[in-house]
DNA sequence: GTTTAGGTTGACGTTTACGTCAACGTAATA
DNA sequence: TATTACGTTGACGTAAACGTCAACCTAAAC
């Protein structure tokens, strides 16, 4: 069993981001570390939550979504109707996730075609350059 | 060669955005209709870049990144100093575009988890309302 | 003991990406 | 001719996601 535990600049070294901002995302309810007098400390299962954040913001969600999505991996859900409720919401989300990697396809393949372009006007203006020198 | 052309609330329409929206692209210069007296007129270009706007914003670009973005298309460059620029560019959004797409793969592997832990839990519902039944 | 390195809570500022009026012009239509 | 539909330019408002102080506490090191 694990008993690790991170202090705020530790996670925010780690992560790259500021003491500020992992606290911004406690008042906005994404952690909820325990203290040690006044002080916050985090949980490995802290730490993998904003990994996820992390992870979502990437992908332009907002830190709504990102809670959103996070909350669907917690097991709090009882009922059959809850269940298919997040079924749903799964469902939802997988539609945008796989948009999304269909617009990432299409904007690769617009980088693809200009790198092509470019490489033809680079040969091409080799090709002048070779003929000054011949 | 087609010689279409649109007006803002036709845009507006078609890629489900406000004309306000629209004309705020303007403003930040992502477009540049032409007038006919006052009123914008919009050539089929115009509609592209739209379109490639909003293909950025779906995956978290912000309007100035994806400006960047379509710049790369257009030919604007002319020495072999600004086409290795261009390259260096391109291959930093690849490489962004591919981190996300490696985000979006493992979110995409979370929600099968999420689905089979809620088809376990559902099918254990049943079994035990099943045996109420029997 | 006091300086230093970390932590805390406000509170206000800032950027992005628009929304939401207001006040006006214009062209077609009833 | 008056209304309706559509367009225009400001100007101000707003939500999200922090940045940036200020003012304070506290434990360890010099």
């Amino acid at each position: 069993m694990q008993n690790t535990s991170y202090t705020i600049s530790e996670l925010a070294k780690e992560f790259g981001i500021t003491t500020r901002t992992i606290r911004f995302y406690e008042e906005k309810g994404l952690l909820n570390p325990s203290r040690e007098g006044g002080k916050r400390i985090y949980s490995p299962a802290d730490r993998v939550r904003i990994r996820l954040i992390l992870r979502g913001k990437r992908i332009g969600m907002t830190l709504r979504e990102c809670v959103e999505v996070i909350d669907m991996y917690d097991p709090a859900n009882n009922n059959a109707e809850q269940i298919h409720a997040l079924l749903a919401r799964v469902d939802e989300r997988r539609d945008k996730l796989l948009q999304q990697k269909a617009d990432i396809d299409a904007m690769l393949a617009g980088l693809e075609h200009v790198e092509s372009l470019c490489a033809s006007a680079l040969s091409a203006a080799n090709e002048s350059a070779n003929r000054k020198i011949d």
